[in-house]
DNA sequence: TTTTGAGTTGTTCGA
DNA sequence: GTCGAACAACTCAAA
Protein backbone atom coordinates (compact mmCIF):
# COMPACT_ATOMS: atom_id res chain seq x y z
CA UNK A 1 0.00 0.00 0.00
CA UNK A 2 1.41 3.64 -1.04
CA UNK A 3 2.22 5.52 2.35
CA UNK A 4 1.33 8.63 3.35
CA UNK A 5 2.89 12.14 1.90
CA UNK A 6 3.42 14.82 4.35
CA UNK A 7 3.27 18.25 2.60
CA UNK A 8 4.83 20.47 4.69
CA UNK A 9 2.96 24.34 4.18
CA UNK A 10 5.43 27.10 4.95
CA UNK A 11 5.33 30.35 3.00
CA UNK A 12 2.78 28.38 0.53
CA UNK A 13 -0.33 28.54 2.52
CA UNK A 14 -2.48 27.79 -0.74
CA UNK A 15 -4.20 25.08 -2.25
CA UNK A 16 -4.48 26.02 -6.02
CA UNK A 17 -0.82 26.37 -7.63
CA UNK A 18 1.05 24.55 -4.93
CA UNK A 19 3.08 22.39 -6.57
CA UNK A 20 4.57 20.18 -3.27
CA UNK A 21 0.82 19.46 -2.78
CA UNK A 22 0.06 18.48 -6.34
CA UNK A 23 2.83 16.12 -6.39
CA UNK A 24 2.01 14.30 -3.11
CA UNK A 25 -1.78 14.05 -4.34
CA UNK A 26 -0.57 12.73 -7.35
CA UNK A 27 1.74 9.54 -5.42
CA UNK A 28 -1.55 7.91 -4.35
CA UNK A 29 -1.63 7.57 -0.99
CA UNK A 30 -2.78 9.67 1.81
CA UNK A 31 -1.87 13.36 2.15
CA UNK A 32 -1.17 14.86 5.36
CA UNK A 33 -1.09 18.81 5.51
CA UNK A 34 1.03 19.88 8.57
CA UNK A 35 2.14 23.86 9.16
CA UNK A 36 5.21 23.25 12.20
CA UNK A 37 5.51 27.14 14.38
CA UNK A 38 8.94 27.12 15.10
CA UNK A 39 10.46 30.17 16.25
CA UNK A 40 13.56 28.97 16.89
CA UNK A 41 13.81 28.17 12.90
CA UNK A 42 13.02 31.43 11.80
CA UNK A 43 16.65 32.50 13.43
CA UNK A 44 16.72 36.34 13.46
CA UNK A 45 13.46 36.93 11.43
CA UNK A 46 10.87 35.16 13.11
CA UNK A 47 7.45 36.70 12.10
CA UNK A 48 7.10 40.60 13.58
CA UNK A 49 3.68 41.48 15.25
CA UNK A 50 1.71 42.62 12.33
CA UNK A 51 2.76 39.48 10.25
CA UNK A 52 2.14 36.97 13.26
CA UNK A 53 -1.51 38.78 13.71
CA UNK A 54 -1.68 37.86 9.13
CA UNK A 55 -0.38 34.33 9.65
CA UNK A 56 -2.79 33.54 12.65
CA UNK A 57 -5.86 34.44 9.88
CA UNK A 58 -3.83 32.93 6.76
CA UNK A 59 -3.56 29.37 8.77
CA UNK A 60 -7.10 29.68 9.73
CA UNK A 61 -8.15 29.78 6.58
CA UNK A 62 -5.86 27.48 4.96
CA UNK A 63 -7.10 24.78 7.75
CA UNK A 64 -10.86 25.64 7.00
CA UNK A 65 -9.97 25.43 3.27
CA UNK A 66 -8.15 21.87 3.80
CA UNK A 67 -11.51 20.75 6.11
CA UNK A 68 -13.69 21.38 3.08
CA UNK A 69 -12.00 19.01 0.89
CA UNK A 70 -12.21 16.43 3.56
CA UNK A 71 -8.87 17.31 5.04
CA UNK A 72 -7.03 18.96 7.29
CA UNK A 73 -3.98 21.24 8.58
CA UNK A 74 -1.99 19.16 11.32
CA UNK A 75 -0.30 22.29 13.08
CA UNK A 76 2.73 21.57 15.99
CA UNK A 77 5.26 23.86 17.60
CA UNK A 78 8.76 23.85 18.15
CA UNK A 79 11.79 22.70 16.18
CA UNK A 80 10.82 21.43 12.68
CA UNK A 81 12.89 18.70 12.28
CA UNK A 82 11.57 17.11 15.21
CA UNK A 83 8.03 17.74 14.68
CA UNK A 84 8.75 16.23 11.11
CA UNK A 85 10.12 13.13 12.42
CA UNK A 86 7.23 12.89 15.19
CA UNK A 87 4.81 12.95 12.35
CA UNK A 88 6.35 10.67 10.59
CA UNK A 89 6.75 7.78 13.46
CA UNK A 90 3.29 9.02 13.98
CA UNK A 91 1.72 8.41 10.31
CA UNK A 92 3.64 6.22 8.70
CA UNK A 93 4.47 8.80 6.10
CA UNK A 94 6.96 7.65 3.70
CA UNK A 95 7.69 11.09 2.28
CA UNK A 96 7.87 15.33 2.81
CA UNK A 97 7.27 17.02 0.46
CA UNK A 98 8.02 21.01 0.26
CA UNK A 99 8.41 24.27 -1.09
CA UNK A 100 11.32 25.92 -1.38
CA UNK A 101 12.37 29.11 0.53
CA UNK A 102 15.51 30.78 0.00
CA UNK A 103 16.49 33.01 3.31
CA UNK A 104 20.03 31.57 4.14
CA UNK A 105 19.19 30.14 7.71
CA UNK A 106 16.19 28.43 6.10
CA UNK A 107 17.80 27.04 3.23
CA UNK A 108 20.46 25.58 5.85
CA UNK A 109 18.27 24.56 8.05
CA UNK A 110 16.31 22.46 5.36
CA UNK A 111 19.46 21.15 4.21
CA UNK A 112 20.00 19.52 7.44
CA UNK A 113 16.11 18.38 7.72
CA UNK A 114 16.68 16.71 4.13
CA UNK A 115 20.35 14.97 4.93
CA UNK A 116 18.32 13.83 8.54
CA UNK A 117 14.92 12.75 6.77
CA UNK A 118 17.06 10.82 3.80
CA UNK A 119 19.05 8.90 6.42
CA UNK A 120 15.95 7.82 7.92
CA UNK A 121 15.08 6.65 4.35
CA UNK A 122 12.24 9.25 4.28
CA UNK A 123 12.10 10.65 0.80
CA UNK A 124 12.19 14.04 0.18
CA UNK A 125 11.03 16.50 -2.67
CA UNK A 126 10.84 19.99 -2.86
CA UNK A 127 9.80 22.48 -5.22
CA UNK A 128 9.46 25.87 -6.80
CA UNK A 129 6.04 27.53 -5.50
CA UNK A 130 7.08 31.38 -5.00
CA UNK A 131 9.24 32.54 -7.61
CA UNK A 132 8.92 32.93 -11.29
CA UNK A 133 12.37 32.68 -12.20
CA UNK A 134 14.71 30.81 -9.02
CA UNK A 135 18.30 32.48 -8.10
CA UNK A 136 19.73 29.73 -9.12
CA UNK A 137 18.68 29.58 -12.93
CA UNK A 138 19.23 33.17 -14.04
CA UNK A 139 22.88 34.42 -14.65
CA UNK A 140 24.56 37.19 -16.25
CA UNK A 141 26.68 36.48 -19.35
CA UNK A 142 29.74 35.60 -16.68
CA UNK A 143 27.95 32.94 -15.02
CA UNK A 144 27.36 35.75 -11.46
CA UNK A 145 24.32 36.78 -10.35
CA UNK A 146 22.76 40.25 -11.27
CA UNK A 147 23.13 42.86 -9.64
CA UNK A 148 21.26 46.21 -12.32
CA UNK A 149 17.36 45.32 -12.45
CA UNK A 150 17.22 46.45 -16.18
CA UNK A 151 19.43 43.56 -17.93
CA UNK A 152 18.14 41.48 -15.04
CA UNK A 153 14.66 41.64 -15.72
CA UNK A 154 15.53 41.66 -19.33
CA UNK A 155 16.96 38.53 -19.55
CA UNK A 156 13.91 36.89 -16.95
CA UNK A 157 11.54 37.87 -19.78
CA UNK A 158 13.67 36.05 -22.23
CA UNK A 159 12.83 32.78 -19.92
CA UNK A 160 9.48 30.59 -20.15
CA UNK A 161 7.36 31.16 -16.98
CA UNK A 162 5.33 27.69 -15.85
CA UNK A 163 1.96 28.19 -15.74
CA UNK A 164 -0.26 27.79 -12.49
CA UNK A 165 -1.49 24.44 -11.56
CA UNK A 166 -5.02 24.31 -10.62
CA UNK A 167 -6.04 22.08 -7.79
CA UNK A 168 -7.57 19.15 -9.28
CA UNK A 169 -11.16 18.53 -7.97
CA UNK A 170 -12.90 15.97 -4.74
CA UNK A 171 -11.79 15.08 -1.30
CA UNK A 172 -8.43 14.33 -0.49
CA UNK A 173 -7.36 10.86 0.39
CA UNK A 174 -7.78 9.77 3.68
CA UNK A 175 -5.50 8.79 6.07
CA UNK A 176 -6.48 6.00 8.44
CA UNK A 177 -5.88 8.37 11.77
CA UNK A 178 -5.11 12.05 11.83
CA UNK A 179 -2.47 12.21 14.28
CA UNK A 180 -2.90 15.44 17.08
CA UNK A 181 -2.98 19.33 16.09
CA UNK A 182 -2.80 22.16 17.79
CA UNK A 183 -5.10 24.88 17.52
CA UNK A 184 -4.10 27.85 15.87
CA UNK A 185 -5.27 29.88 18.88
CA UNK A 186 -2.50 27.68 21.06
CA UNK A 187 0.31 29.34 18.53
CA UNK A 188 -0.62 32.56 20.53
CA UNK A 189 -0.08 34.94 16.99
CA UNK A 190 -2.14 37.38 17.87
CA UNK A 191 -1.38 40.38 20.11
CA UNK A 192 -2.11 40.37 23.76
CA UNK A 193 -2.98 44.16 23.30
CA UNK A 194 -6.13 44.76 20.78
CA UNK A 195 -3.20 47.17 18.65
CA UNK A 196 -4.48 45.04 15.37
CA UNK A 197 -7.81 45.09 15.58
CA UNK A 198 -8.46 47.81 13.21
CA UNK A 199 -6.18 45.42 10.45
CA UNK A 200 -9.43 43.63 9.95
CA UNK A 201 -11.17 46.19 8.66
CA UNK A 202 -8.71 46.53 5.87
CA UNK A 203 -7.38 43.14 4.88
CA UNK A 204 -8.67 39.67 4.58
CA UNK A 205 -6.28 37.15 4.69
CA UNK A 206 -6.48 33.71 2.75
CA UNK A 207 -6.31 32.90 -0.93
CA UNK A 208 -9.70 33.63 -1.49
CA UNK A 209 -9.49 37.20 -0.19
CA UNK A 210 -6.53 36.82 -2.65
CA UNK A 211 -8.13 35.62 -5.61
CA UNK A 212 -10.28 38.64 -4.52
CA UNK A 213 -8.18 41.17 -4.70
CA UNK A 214 -6.52 40.40 -7.77
CA UNK A 215 -9.46 40.24 -9.70
CA UNK A 216 -10.43 43.61 -7.74
CA UNK A 217 -7.02 45.14 -9.14
CA UNK A 218 -6.92 43.68 -12.74
CA UNK A 219 -10.63 45.10 -13.25
CA UNK A 220 -10.45 48.40 -11.64
CA UNK A 221 -6.92 49.85 -11.21
CA UNK A 222 -3.85 48.14 -13.21
CA UNK A 223 -5.50 49.92 -16.32
CA UNK A 224 -4.35 53.26 -14.77
CA UNK A 225 -1.63 51.98 -13.02
CA UNK A 226 1.01 53.89 -15.01
CA UNK A 227 -0.80 56.95 -13.16
CA UNK A 228 -1.83 56.07 -10.19
CA UNK A 229 0.10 53.66 -8.43
CA UNK A 230 2.13 56.81 -6.84
CA UNK A 231 -0.76 58.70 -5.22
CA UNK A 232 -1.19 57.40 -2.00
CA UNK A 233 -4.67 59.02 -1.67
CA UNK A 234 -6.19 56.24 -4.33
CA UNK A 235 -6.41 52.87 -4.16
CA UNK A 236 -4.11 52.48 -7.21
CA UNK A 237 -1.48 49.96 -6.05
CA UNK A 238 -2.11 45.77 -6.16
CA UNK A 239 -1.71 45.70 -2.66
CA UNK A 240 -1.14 41.87 -2.86
CA UNK A 241 2.09 41.84 -0.99
CA UNK A 242 1.01 40.18 2.06
CA UNK A 243 -0.83 37.75 -0.24
CA UNK A 244 2.40 36.70 -1.86
CA UNK A 245 4.49 36.82 1.40
CA UNK A 246 2.87 34.25 2.79
CA UNK A 247 2.22 32.31 -0.85
CA UNK A 248 -1.64 32.84 -0.36
CA UNK A 249 -1.31 33.84 -4.25
CA UNK A 250 1.68 32.92 -6.08
CA UNK A 251 3.47 34.94 -9.06
CA UNK A 252 2.77 32.66 -11.80
CA UNK A 253 -0.87 33.49 -10.77
CA UNK A 254 -0.56 36.66 -10.88
CA UNK A 255 1.37 36.51 -14.41
CA UNK A 256 -1.32 34.42 -15.96
CA UNK A 257 -3.93 36.55 -14.83
CA UNK A 258 -2.50 39.31 -16.42
CA UNK A 259 -1.59 37.60 -19.44
CA UNK A 260 -5.07 36.81 -19.55
CA UNK A 261 -6.30 40.19 -19.46
CA UNK A 262 -4.10 41.18 -22.59
CA UNK A 263 -5.60 38.25 -24.82
CA UNK A 264 -7.82 40.90 -26.48
CA UNK A 265 -4.53 43.21 -27.68
CA UNK A 266 -2.72 39.96 -28.78
CA UNK A 267 0.09 41.57 -27.13
CA UNK A 268 1.59 41.12 -23.60
CA UNK A 269 1.96 42.60 -21.42
CA UNK A 270 -0.86 44.93 -23.48
CA UNK A 271 -0.08 48.26 -22.19
CA UNK A 272 2.87 50.25 -20.12
CA UNK A 273 0.45 49.96 -17.11
CA UNK A 274 0.71 46.36 -16.99
CA UNK A 275 4.20 45.88 -18.35
CA UNK A 276 4.95 48.71 -15.15
CA UNK A 277 2.85 46.40 -12.61
CA UNK A 278 4.65 43.24 -14.11
CA UNK A 279 7.83 45.29 -13.52
CA UNK A 280 7.07 45.31 -10.21
CA UNK A 281 6.66 41.23 -9.91
CA UNK A 282 10.01 41.49 -10.84
CA UNK A 283 11.69 43.61 -8.51
CA UNK A 284 10.19 41.22 -5.95
CA UNK A 285 12.21 38.33 -8.32
CA UNK A 286 14.98 40.31 -8.11
CA UNK A 287 14.98 41.03 -4.33
CA UNK A 288 15.33 37.04 -3.68
CA UNK A 289 17.78 36.52 -6.84
CA UNK A 290 19.55 39.34 -4.18
CA UNK A 291 18.98 37.70 -0.79
CA UNK A 292 19.76 34.57 -2.33
CA UNK A 293 23.33 35.43 -3.83
CA UNK A 294 24.17 37.87 -1.48
CA UNK A 295 23.20 36.31 1.89
CA UNK A 296 24.29 38.80 4.75
CA UNK A 297 22.63 41.62 3.24
CA UNK A 298 19.74 42.08 5.50
CA UNK A 299 21.85 43.35 8.55
CA UNK A 300 25.17 44.58 6.62
CA UNK A 301 25.05 46.88 3.22
CA UNK A 302 26.16 45.24 -0.30
CA UNK A 303 28.56 48.21 -0.56
CA UNK A 304 31.18 47.74 1.65
CA UNK A 305 32.44 51.48 1.81
CA UNK A 306 28.80 52.17 3.54
CA UNK A 307 30.11 49.77 6.83
CA UNK A 308 31.82 53.18 7.97
CA UNK A 309 29.01 55.75 7.34
CA UNK A 310 28.68 58.93 9.94
CA UNK A 311 25.68 57.94 11.60
CA UNK A 312 23.77 60.68 13.39
CA UNK A 313 23.69 60.13 17.18
CA UNK A 314 20.63 59.20 18.59
CA UNK A 315 21.55 58.00 22.08
CA UNK A 316 18.26 58.36 24.16
CA UNK A 317 16.41 57.01 20.88
CA UNK A 318 14.34 60.22 20.37
CA UNK A 319 14.54 60.88 16.84
CA UNK A 320 13.87 57.35 16.07
CA UNK A 321 10.90 57.23 18.11
CA UNK A 322 9.37 60.61 16.72
CA UNK A 323 9.69 58.46 13.23
CA UNK A 324 7.70 55.51 14.20
CA UNK A 325 5.21 57.44 15.55
CA UNK A 326 4.31 60.16 13.10
CA UNK A 327 5.78 62.66 15.30
CA UNK A 328 8.53 63.97 12.72
CA UNK A 329 6.22 67.66 11.78
CA UNK A 330 6.55 66.91 8.35
CA UNK A 331 3.02 65.78 7.18
CA UNK A 332 3.46 62.96 4.70
CA UNK A 333 5.95 61.55 6.32
CA UNK A 334 4.07 61.31 9.44
CA UNK A 335 0.52 60.40 7.86
CA UNK A 336 2.57 57.36 6.51
CA UNK A 337 3.91 56.40 9.46
CA UNK A 338 0.64 56.57 11.16
CA UNK A 339 -0.83 54.36 8.12
CA UNK A 340 1.59 51.74 8.86
CA UNK A 341 0.86 52.15 12.96
CA UNK A 342 -2.82 51.59 11.65
CA UNK A 343 -3.25 49.20 8.89
CA UNK A 344 -0.02 47.50 8.94
CA UNK A 345 0.70 48.82 5.76
CA UNK A 346 2.10 52.13 4.22
CA UNK A 347 1.64 53.15 0.39
CA UNK A 348 4.62 51.99 -1.79
CA UNK A 349 5.27 55.77 -3.06
CA UNK A 350 5.67 56.80 0.91
CA UNK A 351 7.21 54.17 1.91
CA UNK A 352 10.07 55.76 -0.06
CA UNK A 353 9.62 59.01 1.54
CA UNK A 354 9.62 57.84 4.41
CA UNK A 355 12.53 55.86 4.74
CA UNK A 356 14.55 58.63 2.60
CA UNK A 357 13.67 60.54 5.79
CA UNK A 358 14.88 58.12 8.36
CA UNK A 359 18.21 57.81 6.41
CA UNK A 360 19.13 61.22 5.15
CA UNK A 361 17.35 63.72 6.78
CA UNK A 362 17.55 62.03 10.82
CA UNK A 363 20.79 60.02 9.45
CA UNK A 364 19.92 57.28 11.33
CA UNK A 365 20.57 53.47 10.34
CA UNK A 366 18.68 52.02 7.54
CA UNK A 367 18.53 48.76 9.91
CA UNK A 368 16.64 50.58 12.64
CA UNK A 369 14.20 51.74 9.65
CA UNK A 370 14.25 47.69 7.95
CA UNK A 371 13.57 46.25 12.03
CA UNK A 372 10.44 48.60 12.77
CA UNK A 373 9.05 47.78 9.07
CA UNK A 374 10.14 44.13 9.29
CA UNK A 375 7.72 44.49 12.81
CA UNK A 376 5.16 46.26 12.17
CA UNK A 377 4.43 45.85 8.13
CA UNK A 378 1.52 42.51 7.59
CA UNK A 379 3.74 42.05 4.31
CA UNK A 380 6.93 42.35 5.97
CA UNK A 381 9.68 40.18 4.13
CA UNK A 382 13.33 39.86 4.64
CA UNK A 383 13.80 39.98 0.19
CA UNK A 384 11.84 42.69 -0.47
CA UNK A 385 12.05 45.04 3.02
CA UNK A 386 16.19 44.69 2.10
CA UNK A 387 16.23 45.65 -0.61
CA UNK A 388 13.85 48.32 -0.16
CA UNK A 389 16.05 50.11 2.46
CA UNK A 390 19.28 49.22 0.47
CA UNK A 391 18.26 51.24 -2.27
CA UNK A 392 16.71 53.86 -0.17
CA UNK A 393 19.90 54.46 1.43
CA UNK A 394 21.87 53.93 -1.59
CA UNK A 395 24.39 51.29 -0.40
CA UNK A 396 22.31 48.20 -2.36
CA UNK A 397 22.12 47.19 -5.30
CA UNK A 398 21.06 49.43 -8.38
CA UNK A 399 20.80 52.00 -5.51
CA UNK A 400 19.58 55.70 -5.16
CA UNK A 401 22.04 57.74 -6.09
CA UNK A 402 23.31 59.67 -3.16
CA UNK A 403 22.77 62.95 -4.08
CA UNK A 404 18.95 61.82 -4.41
CA UNK A 405 17.16 63.32 -0.98
CA UNK A 406 13.69 63.18 -1.09
CA UNK A 407 12.01 66.54 0.02
CA UNK A 408 9.15 65.38 1.92
CA UNK A 409 7.20 68.48 1.19
CA UNK A 410 7.74 69.09 -2.80
CA UNK A 411 7.13 65.10 -2.67
CA UNK A 412 3.80 65.68 -0.37
CA UNK A 413 2.54 68.55 -2.98
CA UNK A 414 3.19 66.17 -5.85
CA UNK A 415 1.63 63.36 -5.21
CA UNK A 416 -0.89 64.31 -2.43
CA UNK A 417 -1.83 67.63 -3.88
CA UNK A 418 -5.33 67.86 -2.77
CA UNK A 419 -3.93 66.54 0.93
CA UNK A 420 -6.36 63.75 1.30
CA UNK A 421 -4.11 61.52 2.28
CA UNK A 422 -2.64 63.83 5.20
CA UNK A 423 -5.82 64.65 6.69
CA UNK A 424 -7.22 60.71 6.46
CA UNK A 425 -4.05 59.75 8.72
CA UNK A 426 -3.61 63.57 10.17
CA UNK A 427 -7.01 64.43 11.57
CA UNK A 428 -5.17 66.87 13.95
CA UNK A 429 -4.79 68.60 10.28
CA UNK A 430 -7.75 68.58 8.81
CA UNK A 431 -9.19 71.72 8.65
CA UNK A 432 -5.74 72.90 7.41
CA UNK A 433 -5.62 74.06 4.07
CA UNK A 434 -3.92 72.67 0.90
CA UNK A 435 -1.80 75.10 0.68
CA UNK A 436 -0.28 74.87 4.18
CA UNK A 437 -1.06 71.06 4.72
CA UNK A 438 2.79 69.56 3.77
CA UNK A 439 4.02 72.20 5.71
CA UNK A 440 1.48 73.69 8.19
CA UNK A 441 4.89 75.79 10.04
CA UNK A 442 5.06 77.57 7.30
CA UNK A 443 1.16 78.96 7.43
CA UNK A 444 0.05 82.01 9.35
CA UNK A 445 -0.77 82.44 12.70
CA UNK A 446 -4.18 83.02 11.99
CA UNK A 447 -4.75 80.55 9.43
CA UNK A 448 -3.55 77.79 11.95
CA UNK A 449 -5.58 79.13 14.49
CA UNK A 450 -8.98 79.24 12.48
CA UNK A 451 -7.86 75.32 11.67
CA UNK A 452 -7.50 74.68 15.56
CA UNK A 453 -4.03 73.65 15.39
CA UNK A 454 -0.96 75.20 17.60
CA UNK A 455 2.04 74.13 16.32
CA UNK A 456 3.95 72.02 18.91
CA UNK A 457 0.55 71.48 20.52
CA UNK A 458 -1.67 69.53 18.55
CA UNK A 459 1.39 68.48 16.00
CA UNK A 460 4.76 68.98 16.29
CA UNK A 461 7.33 71.36 14.62
CA UNK A 462 9.42 69.58 12.07
CA UNK A 463 11.97 67.82 14.36
CA UNK A 464 14.67 68.94 11.29
CA UNK A 465 15.13 71.80 8.86
CA UNK A 466 15.16 70.15 5.42
CA UNK A 467 17.52 72.37 4.03
CA UNK A 468 20.31 71.76 6.47
CA UNK A 469 19.75 68.62 6.86
CA UNK A 470 20.31 67.88 3.47
CA UNK A 471 23.33 69.62 3.41
CA UNK A 472 24.50 67.69 6.52
CA UNK A 473 23.72 63.72 4.38
CA UNK A 474 25.49 65.02 1.73
CA UNK A 475 28.68 66.16 3.63
CA UNK A 476 28.42 62.30 5.50
CA UNK A 477 28.06 60.86 2.28
CA UNK A 478 31.19 62.93 1.14
CA UNK A 479 32.97 61.94 4.47
CA UNK A 480 32.46 58.38 4.19
CA UNK A 481 33.93 58.30 0.04
CA UNK A 482 36.91 59.98 1.24
CA UNK A 483 37.40 58.00 4.06
CA UNK A 484 37.13 54.97 2.05
CA UNK A 485 39.73 56.27 -0.10
CA UNK A 486 41.93 57.02 2.23
CA UNK A 487 42.81 53.84 3.56
C1' DT B 1 41.18 42.48 -21.62
C1' DT B 2 39.40 46.66 -22.47
C1' DT B 3 35.95 49.60 -23.66
C1' DT B 4 31.47 51.41 -23.82
C1' DG B 5 26.89 52.45 -22.54
C1' DA B 6 23.73 52.64 -19.12
C1' DG B 7 21.52 52.80 -14.65
C1' DT B 8 13.05 52.66 -10.84
C1' DT B 9 10.84 56.00 -8.36
C1' DG B 10 14.94 63.50 -7.33
C1' DT B 11 16.13 68.23 -6.16
C1' DT B 12 17.88 72.62 -6.89
C1' DC B 13 19.39 76.42 -9.40
C1' DG B 14 19.31 79.71 -12.80
C1' DA B 15 17.81 81.24 -17.24
C1' DG C 1 5.61 78.89 -14.03
C1' DT C 2 8.73 76.06 -16.97
C1' DC C 3 12.74 74.03 -18.63
C1' DG C 4 17.36 72.02 -18.85
C1' DA C 5 21.50 71.19 -16.64
C1' DA C 6 24.21 69.96 -12.73
C1' DC C 7 24.65 67.09 -9.03
C1' DA C 8 29.78 63.20 -8.73
C1' DA C 9 31.35 59.32 -9.62
C1' DC C 10 30.81 54.30 -9.77
C1' DT C 11 29.62 49.75 -11.02
C1' DC C 12 27.66 46.50 -13.75
C1' DA C 13 26.80 43.95 -18.08
C1' DA C 14 27.86 43.02 -22.53
C1' DA C 15 30.41 43.45 -26.67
Amino acid sequence: MTKPVIVWFRRDLRLNDNPALNEARAVGGAVIPVYVHDEAGEAAWSSGGASRWWLHHALSRLSEALRARASRLIIRKGDSSAALIDLIKETGAGAVYWNRRYESAIVARDAMIEAALNERRIATRSFNGALLFEPHTIKNKQGGPFQVFTPYWRHCLAQAVAEPVSLAKGAFKQTRKWPVSESVDALELRPRLNWADGFARHWEPGEEGAQRRLKDFLKASVGSYAQQRNLPDMDGTSRLSPWLHFGEISPRQIWSALRACSRESGVFPANASARIFLSEIGWREFAYHLLAHFPHTPTRPLRVNFENFPWAEDSDGEKLRAWQRGQTGYPIVDAGMRQLWQTGWMHNRVRMIAASFLVKHLRLPWQRGAEWFWDTLVDADLANNTLGWQWSAGCGADAAPYFRIFAPVAQGERFDREGGYVRRWIPELAKVPNKWVHQPWKAPESVLNDAGVKLGEHYPKPIVDHAEARIAALAAFKAMRTAGSGS
